[in-house]
DNA sequence: CTGAAAGCGCTTACAG
DNA sequence: CTGAAAGCGCTTACAG
């Protein structure tokens, strides 16, 4: 691996002139730079980020902590905040921590120890005190729809979007609604419930607890509550699920029981990833512009590492949209 | 952020005895390295480890280049990555390429600036020239269905793939065969697709060129192409995605002509995404053991940083696996 | 059992 | 317009 020593020696001057072109530093006499450059371009060097970093207290290399980068929701964030970061000049380690907080302790460190400029951190429950460290050594963080003093963060309106998809059921008819939440100890699902409560209450229905069923954001867990409420001696006619996730695994359900959608039961996602617009029947579903919130929280992190925002939290809150498609109908006369 | 001065300062020991006691690369009397310890604790050290990795010239991370890691089949992939590496101490940048050769130079050249100590290269075309950098860096590299020389790859068995697919809809007594290719200028799909050609030919079927598609693996082109078939003066009884986002895509197409699977047209995919599981019909499909095979090439290129093996390219295959769901069945008779 | 010193490859005041 | 030197925070022979 060739040095700055290697082409000083070949252009025949100091390392201090290598540096100061190779950065712009300050004037080169324009036959010295062609020199430098010629040399550079011969002997294939590429300068150490590492050695560079060492001096400048800079890697430009972030961090991201997502639960699992194959929840499509994850890998549609992770790719907003990659898609930023490159344009910025910065690079991103991915972590998944499989929602355990030891994964998260372990990448936490692992990230301070290679120093990264920031932490975009995706977790899966409450724990401030994780971050500790993070102030400590003063790395500016990231979170989603979380409220740590002194963390910037993006939130969503899942109360708002909760609400807004129960109320389309209830608007289409339906009166007894079930609704498959997630199981993060957070604002994230309880919200999106507490929307759904709302609806309901608000527009004179009961809130009844035994069509609120906890899963776990997968693909099973939908496919397993659909299959359970429709066993209910009295089985809704709709469903709200808080995720497209869950949602699609209920569709699997319910066409497994023979049921059709949205003919016999009407179903609601949040999220509106990339499939659900391709499901039979598609999807309606409260679309999150998921990119874009995994753009901004980049461009925050970015913001705030160049030192554009100062010290103080700042909070941004994104609006769901809901998407009709063909997944909810006026339930089904029998 | 605390040094290891600092931390010998308040042990009152020289700086080679906490690297020795950190590192337990020579003996250290206990009492003394109690009191390392100690210091450690109290001022919150954490190593650097650029500065380790300046002088053992090991950064442990390593690059993976996806040209998406929002596809299904790619974040597995980098979740098989992410999981060895991270047990096996290594973390991983993430670079999307979106099938573009100028990103995928810059983010080459990135990567070989932060020293990274290998790359997981999916590229989308058959390019090897870009790889000259990396191996005058002496840089390792892992591939996926390529056969670039001095360089690993894991192969998969693309044309027994489509082979064993297409035969799987000519045993159910299928004669007209449309096929959905992909369009990365690469074995991955060329071989699928001369699978599924063999397959025809070897039951004495013609080869029909106006019965192949060239999409581009999204689900919008899985299902203009459906789209595209259906309309033919011929249709075709059955469709064999090259992957199956666009065998999803095609269900969808299908479905929106108000045709049925697989009651008016069979459909396989490759792959196996998660999905595929839960899709309306179940789809049949060539499955891959995609997080495996993540794991492997990411062990691969492990063992080669350690030296485990030596320089000559190795090559290993993974095979695909049909697995018959619901989105098949003998052709109509109408 | 422990320490002093060189070196990894850069950037950046400080001088001239 | 250019160079010599210190320093970023570690590891690792070399000595004792």
């Amino acid at each position: 691996m060739t040095t700055i020593y290697d082409v000083a020696e070949v252009a025949g001057v100091s390392i201090s002139t290598v540096s100061h072109v190779l950065n712009r530093t300050r004037p080169v006499r324009e036959e010295t730079r062609t020199r430098v450059l010629a040399a550079m371009q011969k002997l294939e060097y590429r300068p150490s980020s590492l050695a560079r970093a060492m001096v400048r207290q800079k890697t430009r290399t972030i961090g991201l902590i997502v639960p699992d980068n194959v929840n499509p929701f994850f890998a549609e964030l992770a790719r907003g905040i990659e898609n930023y970061g490159f344009d910025a000049g910065y690079s991103v380690m991915l972590c998944n921590s499989d929602q355990s907080a030891e994964k998260e302790v372990a990448y936490l460190d692992m990230l301070i120890s290679k120093r990264v400029d920031g932490v975009i951190y995706m977790t899966s429950d409450a724990a401030e005190e994780r971050l500790a460290p993070l102030r400590s050594q003063m790395i500016p963080v990231v979170t989603f729809d979380r409220d740590f003093p002194g963390v910037h963060t993006v939130m969503l309106e899942n109360h708002r979007g909760g609400f807004t998809a129960t109320e389309h059921l209830i608007n289409l008819g339906h009166r007894r609604i079930a609704c498959v939440a997630g199981n993060y100890s957070t604002s994230h699902s309880q919200d999106r419930v507490s929307g759904y409560r709302d609806a309901l209450e608000q527009n004179g229905l009961v809130y009844d607890p035994a069509l609120v069923l906890i899963g776990d954001w997968s693909l099973a867990s939908g496919k397993s509550a659909a299959l359970h409420f429709m066993r209910m001696a009295q089985p809704p006619t709709a469903i709200f699920a808080c995720n497209d996730i869950m949602a699609i695994g209920a569709i699997s359900g319910l066409h497994t029981l023979g049921l059709a959608v949205p003919d016999d039961i009407s179903l609601v996602g949040f999220d509106d990833i990339s499939v659900s617009a391709y499901t039979v029947p598609a999807l309606t579903t409260v679309a999150t512009p998921v990119r874009e919130l995994g753009e901004m929280m980049c461009q925050m992190l970015v913001d705030t590492i160049g030192g554009v925002i100062d010290g103080t939290a700042i909070r941004r809150t994104l609006s769901g949209k809901l998407v009709v498609r063909e997944s909810t109908a006026p339930p089904h006369r029998r």
